[in-house]
This record gives structure tokens, C-alpha cells and sequence, in this order.
RNA sequence: GCCCAGGUGGUGGAAUCGGUAGACACGAGGGACUUAAAAUCCCUUGCCUUAAACAGGCGUGCGGGUUCAAGUCCCGCCCUGGGCACCA
């Protein structure tokens, strides 16, 4: 009884293949409609089962969108740059592309069996040259316009490996190699300026308000504001003996509370105002502090500082108050100074406190001290009686006229850091002179290719510094003629070295999307035209730990691209949906440590590839972490071999008992499928198939109906169904089947009847019956009359088609 | 600490314009078929009282409240998961 799953899913999957069903056409007269997935890292562990959940939603709404009448992209590619493969050879001298390609192959194999309508010929590898030389384009696009730059930056350092790490590879301040510790260390380093694009500029909506034009969850908009981390403010100019120092602060209606003041040990301008009786107290404490990672610093809880001798001046009243430095104070945001209001501000009372240093108390009233509306100003001369909201724009209106101060916003927003000091990613398109000068490689000397005569090994600098082929003088003389012939290169400098860091692999992944639209296009990235025509994305799917870095990165390669006028639309993904993680059984993570990963292959060759597609769906809410069930995948198989029962029903004409319950069907599936409420989708065909295995026989009709319905969700069932029915073709193409809203309403229904709120009984009625009808049926069901009969009816309660209620005095 | 989700049977979950809580599955128990097992089919399955009920009561994390009626709305808590974390 059971169908043979390998046999009917080959079979369909190679005639998908050789009749390029899923192809995108780039000038159909259809609408168009681009489902994209995150495409996935190809680690060395194969496919994982959270991998098909994402791609199986995609890929039904991508089916329904087809048997709707849209012409659907639906590409799949490899984000195949990054550190695993590199760590790998390190280990094992085994080349990071070939573990790399190998991991493709076996990647693209799982995923071909599982069905997926994915457009292969459009497939893209980020780590392929004919992919990173347009990485390396965009390198040069967002130098070109300013939007890529140079400068010191601190980096993670593990003393032990002589090696940069990322800081995925620092785990609790520690290398994740050698647990050796890992400390800052200021190297050159290549940022993009995304924080160019926070705010709206002319023609381009902002990181900010973009986000209210777009279909995204609420709480990934919320990460990405918080991320962006906007204050409006003031600047305001303390004086420390003649010198101005600045400090950022939101809440200027507290400065006459201003009872010290701190700056971080690495302000610039610490040394100088450093009194020679402070001096071996502050050094002592500098020293070390400079040392600490920003993760320890962050986790540290204890707060801690040293005077420094010197007193500043606070611009709203002249009073001088002791200047301290302390590393919760950090460089990074705002000035690297702040005053200090111990009265108002957490951190600054716990340092107060523990330095017995004054607390000023300037606003009454509040609750909780620290808290930000509410209250009365007091002690605060001009300020008092004000509230805290109108206290700011007063001291604020004061500030700017007398010059002691400024409005401004300042974000926690940093701009990108992309260099890394690795092997296996698209090295950034750069040269350097004789006297360290950086100059683009030219267009036509792209792509600079990754050489292979690299030693993995650690040894404090960048793998490829040391490989002579990427170095080779022929190469460095040619780009130089070429540097020198367009005037970008003195004459008689020399071009001495090729940039050795490679970029961030999220400098890869920021733009992929548009080479789908055109994947083999060898003149740009993607051709406007049909950058214009697929984009914006239609539906974008992917895990909810991207919400941050690499939404935003692609939001602003998007408004980089926007702005210069190589697309039209300032927004990448109209809309977003996170799938929820899967869990493993015992509701633990899935993890190759804990020995409870599933391997998809197994479930596909004992289930098959429509049985796994249907389980996830049902497992529960798309988005919502669930728990895998091995039974209970068999439970989505035998749901299958029932609906097979059904088709090898004998076809009847003629009446059909449950025209409603299919209407019902048709209406329900369309409807969840587009809110991507897949798991009741399922029950609601389930609830049709129990219903069509009682009859002897069945319409094709209706067959043909409950065909279309099921073939996003289990395709290859639905095409061998589809080609039992008689026809030649794919079902892929066929019109989606509508209902009809008359037949979704049954004759006949079901009225609860309640006597005080309490269920007594239930009635059928006809769907038409008045309420007088209900009310009078109601009041003769035995067990309503004997609970009637214990007082008087005070009111009636009919609520049409659902329920009627009886309340006694 | 802050922000965002979410707490419903043995399990995954369904139902949120307030209107019969537990759809649909899994598991479990019983039965049919079979030499037997698997598969398949049929029945039962929230908890308590009861021999049983088409008898009554209790039930959606906890405590209050609004209402004829609350998983759903309001107030106050508890717990779990995720994200951010000294951002002045």
C-alpha cells in the first residue's frame, strides 16, 4: 500500500531537471516574484534538518506563487568564504577550497533531494573568483565614493597563536585555540562607512526610517534601532585649566548635579592634566586598564578609577569638581569623557558610593532615582520647578547661547571594520607604494585571486603577505604602469606590496542578491535593468541571528548602490520572516559535541523528501523553536500514504458529499500558506483526506482540487498524482484552484447553549434561523429547562451562528 | 540590568474582533486481521468523583479584577527561551 518514496521522488526530480521547469525567465510578461533564502555556509557537517525548514516555506509560497501566475526566482548559492574551512586546513593541511567545494557538492546533492524548485542554473559560490571579483568591485565602488577608508583600529590579538582572531574566536577574553589570553592591539585596518547612511539623505530613506517601510517582525526592527543606538543630546564644554573637554550627555537638566567628572584611561589628553602627585597612582591604573579586552571591561561589574589630581570646570555654574579616571568611561562613544551626576545615574552613584565622592540630589519626586521622566528639577538655580523633559531644552537653549555648548546625536553605530587577517576570503583590491600610499587596483586587473602557495600556519601576519605568486614583481610593475598611466601615481614612486588582508566575509554576503538577478553577467555585478526588474526581494527567509549584522550590511550596500544610481529602490528585502530553531529531541540545541544531531539523508531515504517537507511544516509556528519528533515523522508519512489511498479511489461523477468541507479546504490552504501558517494548512488537508477515505469514490474534479493543494508541500507525490490524473505536463504551472465563499459555509450549525455562563447543551439550527427560533429551540433541550426552571430569565444572549445564553435573576 | 518573544493534556500544537478549550497529529491503552510480528483498520484517551453515564465538579504559569461569558481584556507577580549589555 505504501508508494515507493525513492522511486516516485528520482523520477520527478530528474524530469524537473531535464525540462528546466523552475528556470527564471528574465522577460516573461508575467509579474514577478523573488523568494530568496539566506544562502548557507557549506560546513563540513552537511545539510542540517533546520536547514529545510527556512528553504521548504520559501519554496511553497515560491510553487503557489507559480500556480498563481507569477514568474518566481527562486535561486540557491553558497556563502562559502570563512574561517571553519581555513581552521580545518590548518588542522589537517587540507586545501580550504577544496574542503570547500567538497562540502558544496555534498550541500547541493542533499538539497537536490529534497526537492526544492531552486533555479540551479543561477547557483553562485561567494568564494569562486568569478563571484569575488565583483566583491572586489564593490571594494573599489565604495572607495571610489568615499565610502571605504583606513585608519588605526584596535583588533584581537592571541599573543600564544601570533594571530588576529574574530570575535567569534574569542571566547571569555580567551583565544578559542590555546585559551591563551587575547589582547587589543591597533593595527591598519579597512572600514566601509555605513554610519553615512543612519539618517535619510536625499533620494535614500536612512538605516533608521527604512525600517518603517518595510514587512519585517517588529522585534528585528527593534534589534536594528537598538543596534544603531540613537541619542539626541548635547555637547558641553567642561575646562580642565585652559583645556576644553568635551562630554556627550542626554540629560543636561542634571548638571548642576555635576559632582566629579571621569575620562577613560585612554583619553588623549589624560597626560596632561595629570597632576605629579597623581602621576604613579593614575599609571598604575592606565597601564593595566588599556590592556583589558572591551569584553572584559563590559563584564566587569566592580567599578573602578583613580583621581587624577585636576579639577574641572562646569560651564553651567563655575564650580570646579575633581576629574577621576575610570574604565566604565569608554573612548569609543561620545568623547571618552562624561560628567558625572551621582544623584541620577546608576554607574555613577555605584562609583560615588564607593569613593565617597558627593551625591547631589537635583530632581525630586521620582520613584526610582535613576529614572528619566517624571519629577521636579531642584537645587538647579534657572532649572528649578521645571520637569526633566522641559529642563533639558532650557539647559539645552542655555548652553548653545551662551557658546558653552551643543546640540548634537550621537549613535552607537560604529562604522564596519572588514579587514581580516585570513587566507580564505576576497582579498581587498589594493596596492601600496614605496611610502605606504594605497592606490585601487584597476578595473581589468580584477579579480586579484587568492594564490595557493600559502602557509596556514599562524604567524602574526596576514597568510597571504607571504606568498610570492600573490606578490609576483611582474604583476606589481604592470598594475603600477597601469596606476601610472592614469595619473593616479607619482612618477617616481614604486608600488611595492599588494593589501594582504582579506575582507569580512559579510562583505560577501551584503550583495548576492543582485547576482542571482543576473549571475552570469561579466560587465557588472548585476545589470540595472534587471536589478530593477526582480528587486526588491518579495520575500526574504532566514534565522533570527542575522537580525543585526547582515541585514544591515545588505541594507546599506543597498542604499550605497541607491544613491549612486545603479538601482532605484533604497530597501533590499520588502519582506522578512525568521524561521525558529529546531531543536533535538530532548529540547536541547542540536550539536555534533552532544551526539544528537538528525542527518536529514536518513529521514529522506526511510520517509522521503515530501514526508520531511510536510513534518517540518507541521511540526508547529514557522517561526517559533520546536523540538525534532522522529515518531512523529512517521505520523506525516502516513498521512501521506492515506492521501495516495485516496487518489487510487475509482473516479465517480456526479454528486459529492463534502463540497463545503473542500471549499473550506481551498480557502484555509490559501489563506495560511500566505500568512505562513504551514502547520494548520496541513491539518486542514489532513481533516479532507479522513473525509475522502470514507467515500467509495471521489470526482476527479475534486481530486484534481486536492492535487494542486498539496503540491507545494509534498511536489513529487503531487506530480506522479498529477500524471495518474492523465496529464502530460508538470503540475507546476497549473492555475491555483479558488473557492467559491458561498459553499464555506455549512447548512446547518451548531448553537452552545449556556444558562449563567455555564454549558447545558447544544442545538442544530439552520444557518438562516432567526433568533427568536434559537432562543424558543434552545429553551426545550431537556437539561436547559431544568436549569431555566431555578429562576427567572433576566436576558438573552444570541450571538449569530455560535452561541445563545440564558441569565436568570 | 534592559529589550523582545512565550507559558494550553503524557508530547508537538489548535482556538486570540471575548462566545462549546484541547482541532490535527504523536504517544499510550484496547480490539480486528496474522501461526507470529510488522504494516493496516476500528475504538478509547485533559483531570477528579463514579461500576458507568448522553451525572456533577475542576481545568489554558500564579494571585486579583471586568463580564451573562476570559486561554483571549485590565492590574500585580513567577518562570522559560532569545537578543543587547558600563552607550553617559
Amino acid at each position: 500500500m505504501s508508494y515507493d518514496h525513492q522511486a516516485v521522488e528520482k523520477k520527478w526530480q530528474d524530469f524537473w531537471k531535464a525540462n528546466k521547469t523552475f528556470q527564471a525567465s528574465d522577460d516573461s510578461s508575467k509579474e514577478k516574484y523573488y523568494a530568496l533564502d539566506m544562502f548557507p555556509y557549506p560546513s563540513g557537517a552537511g545539510l542540517h534538518v533546520g536547514h529545510p525548514l527556512g528553504y521548504t516555506a520559501t519554496d511553497i509560497i515560491a510553487r503557489k506563487k507559480r500556480h498563481e501566475g507569477f514568474e518566481v526566482l527562486h535561486p540557491m548559492g553558497w556563502d562559502s568564504f570563512g574561517l571553519p574551512a581555513e581552521n580545518y586546513a590548518i588542522k589537517t593541511n587540507v586545501h580550504p577550497e577544496k574542503s570547500t567545494l567538497n562540502n558544496i557538492q555534498t550541500f547541493k546533492r542533499q538539497l537536490k533531494s529534497l526537492g526544492f524548485s531552486f533555479d540551479w542554473s543561477r547557483e553562485v559560490a561567494s568564494c569562486l573568483p568569478d563571484y569575488y571579483r565583483w566583491t572586489q568591485w564593490f571594494f573599489r565602488f565604495l572607495y571610489e565614493k568615499d565610502l571605504a577608508y583606513r585608519k588605526k583600529a584596535p583588533v584581537n590579538w592571541c599573543e600564544d597563536c601570533h594571530t588576529v582572531l574574530a570575535n567569534e574566536q574569542v571566547v571569555d577574553g580567551a583565544c578559542e585555540r590555546c585559551k591563551h589570553e587575547v589582547i587589543q592591539k591597533n593595527l591598519t585596518q579597512w572600514f566601509f562607512r555605513v554610519t553615512d547612511f543612519i539618517e535619510d539623505q536625499e533620494g535614500v530613506s536612512g538605516l533608521l526610517s527604512g525600517l518603517d517601510t518595510i514587512d519585517w517582525p517588529e522585534s528585528t526592527k527593534v534589534n536594528q534601532r537598538n543596534w544603531i543606538g540613537r541619542s539626541e543630546g548635547v555637547e558641553v564644554n567642561f575646562e580642565i585649566n585652559n583645556d576644553q573637554f568635551s562630554v556627550f550627555t542626554t540629560r543636561p537638566d542634571t548638571l548642576f548635579g555635576v559632582t566629579f567628572f571621569v575620562v577613560s584611561p585612554e583619553h588623549p589628553l589624560l597626560d596632561k592634566i595629570v597632576t605629579d602627585e597623581q602621576k604613579t597612582e593614575v599609571a598604575a591604573y592606565v597601564g593595566p586598564a588599556g590592556k583589558k579586552t572591551a569584553l572584559e571591561r563590559s563584564e566587569q561589574k566592580e567599578k573602578t578609577g583613580v583621581f587624577t589630581g585636576a579639577y574641572a570646570m562646569n560651564p553651567i555654574n563655575g564650580e570646579e569638581v575633581p576629574v577621576w579616571v575610570a574604565d566604565y568611561v569608554l573612548m569609543t562613544y561620545g568623547t571618552g569623557a562624561v560628567m558625572a551626576v551621582p544623584g541620577h545615574d546608576e554607574r555613577d552613584h555605584l562609583f560615588a558610593q564607593k569613593y565617597d565622592l558627593e551625591i547631589r540630589p537635583v530632581i525630586e519626586g521620582l520613584e526610582d532615582i535613576f529614572q528619566k521622566t517624571g519629577g521636579t528639577i531642584i537645587n538647579s538655580d534657572f532649572l528649578n520647578g521645571l520637569s526633566i523633559e522641559e529642563g533639558i531644552q532650557k539647559a539645552c537653549d542655555w548652553l548653545e547661547e551662551k557658546d558653552k555648548g551643543i546640540r548634537r546625536t550621537e549613535y552607537k553605530l560604529r562604522d564596519w571594520l572588514v579587514s581580516r587577517q585570513r587566507y580564505w576570503g576576497a582579498p581587498i583590491p589594493m596596492v601600496y607604494d614605496d611610502q605606504g600610499n594605497e592606490y585601487l587596483i584597476p578595473d581589468d586587473e580584477l579579480p586579484v585571486s587568492l594564490p595557493h602557495d600559502v602557509d596556514f600556519v599562524p604567524t602574526g601576519e596576514s597568510p597571504l603577505t607571504h606568498s610570492e605568486s600573490f606578490h609576483a614583481k611582474e604583476d606589481l610593475q604592470r598594475i603600477e604602469e597601469k596606476l601610472k598611466a592614469s595619473g593616479s601615481l607619482a612618477a617616481e614612486r614604486k608600488i611595492v606590496r599588494r593589501e594582504s588582508d582579506t575582507m569580512d566575509t559579510f562583505v560577501c554576503s551584503s550583495w548576492y542578491m543582485w547576482r542571482f538577478m543576473d549571475p552570469k553577467n561579466e560587465e557588472t555585478f548585476c545589470d540595472k535593468k534587471l536589478a530593477n526588474h526582480w528587486g526588491p526581494i518579495d520575500l526574504y527567509v532566514g534565522g533570527a541571528e542575522h537580525t543585526v549584522l547582515h541585514l544591515l550590511y545588505a541594507r546599506f550596500f543597498c542604499k550605497a548602490l541607491c544613491k549612486h544610481g545603479f538601482i532605484d529602490y533604497d530597501e533590499p528585502f520588502a519582506a522578512l520572516r525568521h524561521q525558529g530553531m529546531i531543536q533535538a529531541e530532548d529540547g536541547r540545541k542540536m550539536s555534533k559535541s552532544l551526539g544528537n544531531v538528525v542527518n536529514p539523508d536518513e529521514v529522506v531515504q526511510e520517509f522521503g523528501a515530501d514526508t520531511l517537507r510536510c513534518y517540518e511544516m507541521f511540526m508547529g509556528p514557522f517561526h517559533q523553536q520546536k523540538p525534532w519528533s522522529t515518531t512523529s515523522v512517521g505520523g506525516l508519512r502516513k498521512w501521506l500514504d492515506r492521501v495516495a489511498k485516496v487518489f487510487n479511489k475509482p473516479q465517480s461523477s456526479g454528486d459529492f458529499k463534502h463540497q463545503v468541507l473542500l471549499h473550506k479546504t481551498i480557502k484555509q490552504v490559501s489563506e495560511q500558506i500566505d500568512q505562513m501558517k504551514f502547520n494548520t494548512a496541513i491539518s486542514q488537508m489532513m481533516i479532507l483526506t479522513n473525509a475522502l477515505l470514507e467515500e467509495d469514490s471521489v470526482p476527479k474534479e475534486v481530486l484534481e482540487t486536492f492535487n494542486l493543494l498539496l503540491s507545494p508541500f509534498a511536489p513529487h507525490l503531487a506530480e506522479e498524482f498529477w500524471s495518474k490524473l492523465g496529464h502530460a505536463d508538470s503540475i507546476a504551472y497549473e492555475a491555483w484552484p479558488e473557492y467559491d465563499p458561498a459553499l464555506t459555509i455549512d447548512d446547518t450549525v451548531t448553537y452552545a447553549v449556556q444558562v449563567n455562563g455555564k454549558l447545558r447543551g447544544d442545538i442544530e439550527m439552520s444557518k438562516d434561523a432567526s433568533k427568536e427560533e434559537v432562543l424558543a429551540a434552545a429553551k426545550e433541550i431537556d437539561k436547559v429547562r431544568k436549569y431555566l426552571a431555578e429562576g427567572e430569565i433576566k436576558k438573552e444572549i444570541f450571538v449569530p451562528g455560535k452561541i445563545v445564553g440564558f441569565v436568570l435573576k
